[in-house]
DNA sequence: CTCAAGTAAGTAATCAATTACTACCTTAGT
DNA sequence: ACTAAGGTAGTAATTGATTACTTACTTGAG
C-alpha cells in the first residue's frame, strides 16, 4: 500500500483545518468524523493523532484560525472606510464574503455556541462573537456621534440586529440548499437595516 | 423492581414529545439520546421503542407538535389584528413567547435543518419555515397594498430579515445563557426592523 | 542512523435497536 | 361471577455499529 508523502508537523494542522473547514461546508459540522477528516486529506485515521492530541484540539485549531481570519479581515474593512454607516455596509458585505466562501464556518460556530458544555472552542467561539459586537457598537455610537445614525435606537440592538440580519440570511441560504443565493439577497436586506439605524433630516 | 406504571400508547407519545423539548432546553438537540429521553420520562430506554418505529420517528413527531403549535398560534395572532403591521408587531411577540417557553425549540429546528441528509423531521422543519414566510410575504404585500410599508423594499427580503431578526436575537440569548433576556431586547429590535419597512409619509 | 510521520490493527465506550420475558387490563365463554 | 386467553406496555440484558483514541510496527528524508 503507498502511503502519503510525508509532511513537517506545522503544515499537516493546516491541511487539517482546511480539510475541516471544507467538509463543514457540506455536512453537518457535529457529525464530522476524525475517520472522514482523516479520508479527506487522503491519511489514515490514526496519523491525525500525531498532530492534535484529541478530536477537541482539533475544533479549537479550527476555531482560531476562524477567528483570526474573519477577525483580521472584519477589522480590516472597517478600518478602510470613515463613515460610520459606509464601514458597516462593507462589512456586511465583507461577512457575506466570508461566509459565502467558507460555508461551514458560521454552521460550525452555531454548533458550537449549542453545546451545553464548555469547550475551548466554544470559548473561542463566543469570544468571537462578543469582539464582534463590541466593534459594531463602536461604529453605531460613532454613527449617533455624527448624525448618521437615529438616537432613538438602542446601540446594543442595533448591533443584535446586523449580527442578526446576517443569520437569517444564512438560514435563508441553508433552506434553499444554494449558499451563493445570499449574495443576490444581501443588499436589499442591508438596506432594510440601513433605514431602520438612520437618522432622517 | 417496580415498574412505572402502564399508560395508553398515545399518552406516552405525548410524554415523549415533552420530554425531548425540555430536554432540548437544556443542551444540544443532536446530543439527545434515547437513553435520556427515557430516563428523564421514568422509563427504560427500550420501552420508548413500543410507541417509536426509530429514533427518526421521535424526532418527527416533535417537529409535527411544534409545527402544529406553532403554526396555530402565529396563525391566530395574525387573525386577531387588522393593520398589517400591527400584526407583524404581535407576531413578532407571540414568536418571541413561543421560543421563550420552549427554548428547545429553535435549537431543534436549526440543528436538524443543518443535516445534511434528508428526514421526515428535516422536511417537516422546512415546511414549517416555508409556510410562515408566506405568511409574511402576504402581510408585507397587504402593508404596502394600504401604505404602511414602503414600496421600495422588496417583500422576500423583508421576510426574510423578519425571521432573521429573531434569528439574532436567538443566538444572542444562547450566547448569554439567559433566553428571558430576549424579552427584554425584543420591543427595541422590533422598532428597528419596523423603520426599516415602513413608509415615511 | 535517527526519528518524525506514517500505517494497520487494535480497544473501550457509547448508542440505537432487539430480544426474551413479565405484569396488568380487557373480554368472551361457561 | 369466574376464569382462561390475548393484547398492551413495561423490564433487563444484549447486539452490532460506530467512534475517539492507542499501540506496535514501518518508512524515508536529512
Amino acid at each position: 500500500m503507498q502511503i502519503s508523502s510525508k509532511l513537517p508537523a506545522e503544515e499537516r494542522r493546516e491541511i487539517t483545518i482546511n480539510a475541516v473547514i471544507k467538509l463543514a461546508g457540506l455536512q453537518n459540522p457535529s457529525e464530522i468524523t476524525t475517520a472522514a477528516i482523516a479520508k479527506h486529506m487522503q491519511l489514515t485515521q490514526g496519523a491525525l493523532f500525531r498532530h492534535f492530541a484529541t478530536k477537541d484540539d482539533i475544533w479549537l485549531a479550527v476555531m482560531e484560525w476562524v477567528r483570526d481570519q474573519f477577525t483580521g479581515q472584519i477589522i480590516r474593512t472597517e478600518h478602510s472606510m470613515s463613515e460610520p454607516l459606509a464601514a458597516m455596509q462593507a462589512m456586511f458585505m465583507r461577512h457575506i464574503d466570508f461566509v459565502t466562501k467558507y460555508p461551514g464556518v458560521p454552521r460550525m460556530l452555531f454548533g458550537e455556541l449549542q453545546k451545553a458544555k464548555w469547550t475551548p472552542a466554544k470559548g473561542a467561539a463566543q469570544s468571537l462573537i462578543k469582539h464582534y459586537t463590541e466593534r459594531l457598537c463602536a461604529l453605531i455610537e460613532q454613527g449617533k456621534a455624527s448624525g448618521d445614525i437615529s438616537d432613538d435606537i438602542d446601540t446594543k440592538d442595533a448591533a443584535v440586529l446586523f449580527i442578526g440580519t446576517i443569520q437569517g440570511l444564512i438560514m435563508q441560504s441553508i433552506l434553499s440548499g444554494d449558499i451563493q443565493r445570499i449574495r443576490n439577497d444581501a443588499p436589499g436586506v442591508f438596506k432594510i437595516y440601513q433605514r431602520g439605524i438612520r437618522s432622517w433630516k
